[in-house]
DNA sequence: ATTAGCACTCCTCTTAAGTGAGTGCTAACA
DNA sequence: TGTTAGCACTCACTTAAGAGGAGTGCTAAT
């Protein structure tokens, strides 16, 4: 069990190199507003601290930069709910009083100001589209061996797909198809849809639709490789600034690692609910070894969730960050459960 | 006019500095395949060269480096046509011959096969949304007060737009205002269709549907800012590799500048056709102050045309950049030819 | 017209010394 | 017994000086 001073010290080590991005030594320590005790006792308690994990020194004879283990500590028992001032929250409501209908729009803003609030890189992910139910299906032909079929779902996200018809194919065909596969898939989460086609569905249309399956076939061809929710970003320059990525080769790591929507949506997936903080190491990915996720999640009407992560360094204003992401989702939230829309 | 041996010269001084990013010296060059002269005359060559503007020196005593007017010289009187290997072309091709249907797909791979191949950045623009001919038009309802708005165009591209429908909307409003649109509308380019929309359609809809000033102003507000064509990146963090890169603030400015897709649309827009390139601040950007871009049009099918651009650093290698291009943008012109699908 | 020779420039790498922030330990102190 | 002052020591960082080397421009010889 850590003392009272260690905890105090812990948790001034952690603010200022949060701040100032350089070890911190006893002396500068002591200066410390309600800090009442010697430089010399601040080395004792820092060769403790250190001694259990929470402190790391860069050489012999540097100050302390926190550990792994000590951002976890500070961030589950030394976090305190920061003030923000009243024109940030100010900037991140009239993201949803400005009435714009288009969701993808809020959700564009929302991952800009945020990123221009924290200085770090925001990622927000769309809900899970396979949830979403199936409003309508539509097929429009376009020349006679090439059609598009269309998926609208409940909350108004559209897929829609080529297809290549096979010959023959008739306009009657096309409609015998739709109305069948309306009548029965209409409800239905796009991931069932998608499992119905090929079993339900296709022995249906098999009586009645000639050549149904090879229409099924192209229909489902491509739908592997896609989607989960959106990926949308804001502020993915910004790390270039942080200190810690004057190295090119991180750089370009998670620069790659953000290229790539699926790894994407593994890393930055929100846990359970409420904000989740992930350091360092704790990512499970070498990109990301120096940085922290912060992952919140909010909802989108019904059931429909979406997440909003923040990327950054380890040594990361983990308190105003934590207060500005629950500022933000539960804004989120309220916007999405008033116009019931989704993206 | 420059001499033979002046051309000569200049010819292995870019061709060497392009591999090796170093200045180019007079004993070096001297040493090439070719030269019969010795390094003194190289030296008086150099310092006419220089002082004709088509090289420069990083330093007094430095080796010499091209000037953007002798790369601009080069490009436009000394660039041979490259021989790229058979596996080059075989790759190019694979992407071709693998049957996708998805215009989408081929676009993203070739983005990342030219790449790969050139080691610098590939940007492809989509064609022109805008010009495509509509080919449907319809409205389908989610709630009582909301809907979606589909446009499918004559290649399959699908717009879709979210739409709060007045009070008092009722499902035969709906109807009557989706056949009136598809009647008067259809055939016409989406440039036009938003035009009309707001002139000739909305009176005739005035005539016949109650409230549907609102609904078109619903389905207009969001247009503006959106699209032209879709645009498709391809080895984004490649240029990290280019020591000329090794300065953030450069790579932070370019960074920037690729997310701003209006941008992205000026700057790598093709020229009139054919294979086109902008060296250095011939860009006008000055973010692009050392880099230079080409720029390659192809055909989608029926006048439709989109464009492929490839970034790398002034000291590029243009010969083979040029002739990858070549073959890329032939190669997809062809594709879309044949199965005239677009995206 | 070409080229060998040479003095000169300037970048780059290495070495050495000086500075300063910070530590750990010991001994004195309350 | 917990706290603190003092001091020797460590190590990164900066600056200066020197050596080496690649390359140039000019001059004079071929």
């Amino acid at each position: 069990m850590l003392t009272n001073r260690q905890l105090q010290i812990l948790q001034v080590i952690v603010d200022d190199f949060v701040t100032s991005a350089q070890p911190v030594g006893s002396r500068q320590i002591s200066k410390k507003e309600g800090i009442t005790f010697s430089p010399a006792t601040i080395r004792n308690e820092m060769a403790d601290l250190e001694e259990l994990g929470f402190l790391e020194k860069t050489h012999t004879s540097s100050g302390r930069v926190p550990s792994e283990k000590g951002y976890r500590f500070y961030v589950d028992h030394l976090l305190q709910p920061q003030i923000i001032t009243n024109g940030e929250v100010e900037q991140i409501h009239s993201i949803f009083e400005r009435q714009m209908l288009e969701t993808e729009q809020v959700i564009r803003e929302s991952a800009n100001i945020l990123s221009e609030l924290t200085t770090y890189t925001t990622i927000l992910l769309g809900p899970d589209v396979q949830k979403h139910k199936v409003k309508k299906f539509q097929i429009v032909p376009l020349t006679g061996q090439t059609a598009v079929a269309i998926i609208v779902t409940d909350n108004g996200h559209v897929e829609n797909r080529l297809l290549t018809l096979p010959p023959g194919f008739s306009p009657s065909d096309i409609e015998k198809m739709v109305n069948i596969l309306n009548e029965r898939l209409t409800g239905v989460s796009l991931h069932e849809f998608h499992l119905k086609l090929e079993t339900e569905a296709l022995a249906v249309l098999k009586q009645h639709v000639h050549a149904a399956e090879a229409v099924i076939e192209s229909l489902l061809s491509v739908n592997n490789q896609q989607s989960e929710g959106k990926v949308y970003y804001g502020g993915k320059t910004n790390m270039l600034n942080q200190p810690e990525f004057h190295d090119l080769n991180k750089v370009r790591m998670l620069m790659d690692l953000m290229e790539k929507e699926s790894q994407v949506q593994s890393l930055f997936a929100p846990g359970k609910s409420g904000v989740q903080i992930r350091i360092g190491s704790e990512n499970n990915h070498l990109a990301m070894e120096n940085c922290s996720v912060i992952t919140a999640s909010f909802l989108l009407g019904n059931e429909q969730q979406g997440s909003i992560a923040i990327i950054g360094p380890t040594r990361m204003d983990y308190q105003r960050v934590v207060t500005l992401l629950e500022v933000m989702s539960q804004g989120l939230s309220r916007v999405f459960m008033k116009n019931n829309d989704g993206l």
